[in-house]
DNA sequence: ATGGCCAGCATCGCTGGA
């Protein structure tokens, strides 16, 4: 069992990669953020040519967040935090063979002390609360997603630079180890890895080839589904591409 | 030398991303 995650960056622009990227990785589960598509644009029958449901949230220009399923259709769609009355389209949940699936793009925040940012705090403390009740009605849960924060020194290609920026301020820092106290674990740190493993580069700046790059998607898992998690890696080869996204899939492989 | 890019929308410059 597969379970990836990815921020295409327009799904317009990434499906012919994200399309050969599915033949060769064979995910049972994927996450997409920021397909920047209305509902009646996105590309349903591509996908089913492929062998996948999907289930998908979008809008026009911004954000829109979807979950492909090879094994069975989505079901029990929910868009949105409940109870978090929200214009932008940042969340979609599905239950898949028995796993509560969460797809994520969390806001950006722009800069701290920014209306944004103060959304993205309001945002994650909503998700979190709601994920708590979440969490008891599906032991077996995912949430993957764009987190946009960078949990960790060790997640960030100069901490010191970094301190105290939107992505690596200390609030959003404490933010993401509330969900961590909810019982999730970071997949890709139930693992050793490489050294300066990031998921999201600057189309500027030569950022890639230099890899000044941040860890900001993720994958956390329910204690019931960390038992089972054997690999997680940050598949950097996707960002090499033509015309790449901004940032690289992340994949959990399951028992 | 601290900026360089990319996508979308609607032009021929802006917003937003991270």
């Amino acid at each position: 069992m597969k379970l990836a995650t990815w921020n295409v960056n327009s799904l317009k622009v990434r499906l012919p990669q994200l399309l050969d990227w599915l033949a060769a990785q064979h995910p049972d589960v994927v996450c997409l953020q920021e397909t920047k598509l209305e509902d009646k644009a996105f590309p349903r029958l591509e996908f089913e040519s492929a062998g996948y449901r999907a289930a998908f949230a979008g809008q026009k220009t911004y954000n829109g967040v979807a979950i492909l399923s090879r094994l069975q259709p989505p079901a029990d769609v929910s868009a949105g935090i409940p109870g978090f009355a929200d214009a932008q389209q940042r969340l979609i949940a599905a239950t898949i063979d028995g796993m509560r699936i969460v797809c994520a793009y969390f806001p950006n925040g722009q800069s701290v002390g920014s209306d944004k940012y103060a959304y993205k705090l309001k945002w994650v403390g909503a998700l979190t609360a709601w994920l708590e009740s979440e969490l008891a009605r599906h032991p077996r849960l995912a949430l993957l997603g764009d987190y946009n924060i960078a949990p960790e020194e060790p997640d960030v290609h100069d901490p010191q630079a970094w301190e105290g920026q939107v992505l690596f301020s200390e609030p959003e820092r404490t933010a993401f180890r509330r969900l961590l106290d909810l019982g999730l674990k970071d997949a890709f740190r139930l693992f050793d890895q490489p050294e300066k493993t990031y998921t999201w580069w600057d189309y500027r700046m030569m950022a890639f080839r230099r890899n000044r790059g941040l860890r900001i998607d993720h994958i956390l898992l329910s204690q019931d589904l960390a038992r089972d998690c054997t690999a997680c890696r940050v598949d950097k080869e996707a960002r090499r591409a033509e015309r790449p996204s901004d940032h690289a899939p992340v994949i959990a492989e399951l028992k």
